[in-house]
DNA sequence: AACCTATGCAACCGCTCAGGC
DNA sequence: CGCCTGAGCGGTTGCATAGGT
């Protein structure tokens, strides 16, 4: 695209006199040769010292997703989006919190990948994850079902939300978190659906099996996730 | 070649949170 | 405390382009 074309698709805001739409080559550098100097942060004065006309959030935002110069650009490598779908198993739409593992990678691109491949996938008829992963996470996330607690005496001790990632048929994997007893309401066949009582030791590591304390073999439990909105609890 | 549609990505918007006063 | 402001986050939108007809 030409850059008098950008400069047409780029909306004077007739209020503020701030543009919006595509930066230019000469924004970016103005930009960049700012922060260089000064840092990022403060990003609202960055429009009076350098004369731009853009927000402070639409500078923060093009130094963060394209200036910054340790980004990496180019397609997510099989790694990478591995590590994605991992991530998102443990902790949902988490992105900002995700490129804290995928060094180069903003939060925009992880984003904008996971939800090209949500929409091929369902596209395709499969489900959002990979066989053998279920996720555990946020209540507020429609895109995911939950595993959730029944409580005892109508008290809410705390969600699953983002603390662990449950395999099917697999022992309960719980990352540490500070509830210390929740009744977990686990089904291995529906006849035997009761409840448990779960002791999480104070600092409980990253494999801590839940022990059925009616179980005398003292075996580890087999969960399944019970679909079940947590609002209707 | 022209048009249409799908796709990917950049940017914006609205909300929340944290810090200062 | 409550208010204000700036920064950050996640969802959504809109544009550019590739691919198909």
């Amino acid at each position: 695209m030409s850059s008098s074309s950008l400069e047409h698709k780029s909306n004077e805001n007739e209020g503020n006199n701030l543009r919006k739409g595509q930066w230019t080559e000469e924004e970016d550098a103005i930009l960049a040769a700012y922060v260089t100097q000064h840092g990022p942060g403060n990003w609202n004065i960055v429009k009076q010292r350098t004369g731009l006309l853009r927000c402070g959030k639409s500078c923060r935002l093009r130094w963060t997703n394209h200036l910054r110069p340790d980004l990496r650009r180019g397609a997510f490598t099989k790694e990478e989006q591995n590590k994605v779908i991992e991530l998102h198993a443990k902790m949902g739409n988490k992105w900002a919190k995700m490129t804290q593992d995928l060094p180069g990678r903003t939060d925009n691109e992880i984003k904008n990948f996971w939800n090209t491949r949500l929409k091929k996938r369902k596209r395709i008829g499969l489900g959002v994850y990979p066989d053998g992963i279920q996720p555990v996470h946020d209540a507020h996330n429609p895109e995911t079902s939950l595993i959730t607690y029944t409580h005892r005496d109508s008290e809410v001790v705390g969600t699953s939300s983002e603390h662990a990632m449950l395999t099917q048929n697999q022992p309960l994997l719980v990352p540490p978190i500070s509830i210390v007893r929740e009744n977990m309401n686990l089904s291995v066949k529906p006849e035997e659906k009761q409840m448990y009582d779960v002791q999480l030791p104070e600092a409980c590591t990253s494999s801590c099996v839940f022990n059925n304390s009616n179980n005398s073999q003292n075996q580890p439990l087999y969960a399944q996730p019970i679909f079940q909105e947590l609002h209707d609890l």
